[in-house]
RNA sequence: GCGGUCGUGGUGAAGCUGGUUAACACACCAGAUUGUGGCUCUGGCAUUCGCGAGUUCGAGUCUCGUCGAUCGCCCCA
């Protein structure tokens, strides 16, 4: 076999495997992807209502926006999307939305707004996991992130916000937590006192608290194995390690929450996973099964060091992001998503041969707001009806030789099964009217 | 990255200890009904059981590999 041979056999088949989505990526089409359409539309409409200005970021981006030799969160070092195409100059495919944005805002300094500076933004997020419910490689989320203010009240109407589209959504069977981590100092603080109670017990710590000894203390608290042992119940707790300033700060937050009506749980073992986070962390978590072991809907904090950190001015910083796939898989168990086909307002049965009279006709109506199919090739009558019924017309048009003769229509209600002809320049007219007496009954 | 389960048509699936025409239902197409559907009846619809290799006279059924899904760990949205 030639080179040539080969080549061509395994672009057409030899590797099969070659034409299927890769692990974790999926084809959106058809109700889904109107569903998730309708989410993200709720959404948008939630930022105008809290003055948050859409953005959009490049998903790929210099990996040194993400990279951070500090962080020890398994997502920044073991699952970034990373290649290099001179091995030189690593480019990222991003792993979350907060750091592109901060760069943003740091490259064309938009800090240079009013403050708050509030930005928010939809798109999809690549993270190399093993694959299961709730969890892709490629995922979307819908994030915010609100800059330069930092204010009890900001945070209350941060979370307020995530929560009420949530139940404008419809969703229940869903808490949200809260926490506080204290500012920088008192968090690391609070880690080294962890570390060095934890150190004694080491022994007893399963195999992944063994490592998060020394890369993340606290994540030990939230430990499915470790987390109800008695010597973790009886370890340090935060609040003794945070500054008056911060408990102050995170009671007020909880005050105006109850304010406006936002139920929540404290939860002082609650750990963000990414290192950038102090002071106010959350997170949403669905109680419903269908969410499977992946049940936070959404999640976020404080950060008020990144922008610093990443080269920008002393700006504080809040914000969240919706796993939109896992809301979705909630909102379906929940019942809130609907699979009904748009109905078409029309549905024209098409008698002639190469002919484009049906298509003119279709084109007509389609320039005076209606939704309009057609058949295009001979089929029975009796088959045409039933693509009309598949698409729940409200009207079906029947053309055919002796209506083009006479230059008018027969059209069907499919409501009363009424059928009349109609001079083809008033079928508009004619629809408009039938539409107008259904919306005055409805 | 680790462990368990699974992979048959457009869909839901049957297929027993390997045996040779891959059930059944829904959907779809055609006809009975040559310009009128939603009921009924008749017929059609998987050269093939994710993919690849092996064992065997013979594999959807066994073995290995691989790809994918799923559940849990881990992680996080």
């Amino acid at each position: 076999m030639t080179s040539l041979e080969k080549g061509r056999f395994y672009i057409f088949r030899e590797d099969k495997m070659a034409l299927q989505t890769i692990k974790g990526t999926y084809d959106v089409y058809g109700d889904r992807l109107r569903q998730a359409e309708m989410v993200e539309t709720l959404f948008k409409h939630f930022m105008d209502l809290y003055g948050y200005t859409m953005m959009r970021t490049p998903i790929i981006e210099n990996r040194d926006v993400f990279y951070d030799k500090s962080d020890t969160s398994d997502m920044v070092t073991k699952e970034m999307y990373s290649f290099s195409l001179n091995s030189k100059d690593y480019i990222t495919l991003r792993p979350e939305g907060t750091r592109g944005v901060v760069r943003s805002l740091i490259e064309h300094k938009l800090y240079s707004l009013e403050m708050p500076i509030k930005l928010s933004y939809i798109g999809s997020m690549f993270r190399h996991e093993r694959p299961q419910k709730g969890r892709q490689r490629e995922f979307t989320q819908l994030g915010v992130e609100n800059f330069g203010e930092k204010n009890p009240l900001v945070d209350a109407e941060v979370i307020a916000m995530g929560y009420f589209y949530l139940k404008t959504l419809g969703v229940d069977d869903i808490v949200v937590y809260l926490n506080t981590l204290g500012d920088e100092a008192s968090r690391s603080q609070y880690s080294k006192a962890l570390e060095s109670y934890f150190k004694s017990y080491e022994e007893d710590l399963c195999e992944d608290c063994k490592r998060r000894l020394s890369l993340n203390p606290l994540r030990i608290l939230d430990c499915k194995i470790d987390g109800a042992k008695d010597f973790v119940l009886n370890a340090p707790k935060m609040q003794d390690y945070l500054s008056e300033e911060s408990k102050v700060y995170f009671e007020k937050v909880l005050k105006a929450l109850d304010e406006l009506g936002v139920p929540y749980k404290v939860n002082d073992r609650l750990v963000r996973g990414l290192d950038y986070y102090t002071d106010t962390v959350f997170e949403v978590v669905s109680l419903n099964e269908a969410s499977g072991s992946q049940s936070t809907i959404f999640g976020g904090g404080r950060y008020d060091k990144l922008v610093e950190k990443m080269g920008g001015p002393k700006l504080s910083g809040i914000g969240f992001a919706i796993g939109e796939e896992r809301l979705l898989i909630l909102m379906e168990a929940l019942g809130l998503l609907d699979d009904e086909t748009r109905a078409l307002d029309a549905y024209i049965i098409n008698m002639l041969e190469d002919d484009p009279y049906a298509l003119k006709v279709a084109e007509v109506l389609r320039h005076n707001g209606f939704m309009v199919k057609l058949n295009y090739y001979k089929r029975s009558m009796k088959s045409q009806f039933k693509s009309a019924d598949r698409e729940k017309a409200k009207f079906v048009i029947i053309i055919a030789e002796s209506e083009k003769a006479k230059n008018e229509i027969s059209i069907k209600d499919q409501s009363t099964a009424l059928q009349e002809s109609v001079k083809l320049e008033d079928l508009c007219a004619y629809l408009d009217e039938k539409f107008k007496g259904e919306n005055e009954d409805a």
